[in-house]
DNA sequence: AACTATTTATAAGA
DNA sequence: TTCTTATAAATAGTT
């Protein structure tokens, strides 16, 4: 497409590498603009320039088709993917994902209150009068209780920076521009 | 580009458009390979077509671009976006789920804490002195409480490595291929 | 950034 | 959908 014909790999020269990115990324997002408008068709496309920096094109804009291909998808579309790799696994799905974390947020809700009752248990009968002889087996088992309580508290605190680190992610989107 | 130049709109013709879909599809994917071949550059695509099928394109793969896309964007980049509207405006719906994600990390934070008040609670009743008359029940409920909590936690560890596997979808979404 | 010689993409048509 | 081909477009090398 130019004066010669050009060897498909990678661009050697640094220079001629970044002229071909921003030349071929003007191309691409035109032709991208052109299949959006001559059919209609929704269309979202992110890049990364050799040089790290993001690049991208949405119509009508990023958000809205990555939004529909998270909600329509369903791992039985006619996706083409040309050197992506991978094809056919089995991928998470937002739809599912927010059905999950609804359900996530009943089990807490019905959680909360159990833990509240449980702990009116215990507030009113610790209050005031301890009893001094404890079976044994009881007292280890709340030993037990207690341990278990421990290891569980550190998971949920593992699980809860481990999600806060995702919702940092998707707070990423946003953005604008 | 063909044997006459058409007008730069939405091709009328329902067949026709179509076929133009599909060639200039295949064409774009095309030309986004060459781009990331040259220029070793990364690039994910999703489209719809005008009947609503969703295509997408990546590279190294689709999950993979998102996925760095949402980590690194932060709306101080040259994104480009050609027909794009809404700039600078809040992503809406990722905006949603980022709030949920949120809520549901509140929830956690408040769950931690009052599990560590019914520890505190357990460990100085333990400490010496138990009250036996509220043992049968507060044991069993509080075996119960224990059995929910590690229930409740298996399924937040299994949401939370699903979110951080499906993050990248937040962006563009998935699909293959 | 601009300028072309060429290579590519593709609109029609089959 | 696939192929053919005349022509419109994109772009590699150059200035």
């Amino acid at each position: 497409m130019g004066r010669r014909k050009i060897k498909m790999e990678m661009v050697q020269d640094m220079n001629t590498r970044q002229v071909t990115f921003s030349k071929r990324r003007t191309g691409l997002f035109k032709k991208a603009s052109e299949l959006a408008t001559l059919c209609n068709a929704e269309i979202g496309i992110v890049v990364f320039s050799p040089g790290g920096k993001p690049f991208s094109y949405g119509k009508p804009d990023l958000d809205s088709v990555a939004e529909r291909f998270l909600r329509e998808y369903d791992d039985d579309d006619d996706s083409d993917s040309g050197d992506e790799q991978g094809r056919g696994r089995t991928r998470p799905k937002l739809k599912k994902m927010s059905e999950r974390l609804d359900k996530l947020n009943l089990e807490i809700e019905a959680e909360k209150k159990r833990g509240e009752k449980a702990q009116e248990k215990l507030e009113s009968a610790g209050d005031g009068r301890f009893k001094k002889s404890i079976e044994a087996l009881t007292l280890e088992e709340l030993n037990e209780y207690k341990d278990k309580l421990e290891t569980v508290h550190d998971r949920i605190e593992g699980d809860a920076s481990r999600i806060q680190a995702s919702s940092s992610l998707v707070i990423l989107s946003n953005d604008k521009s």
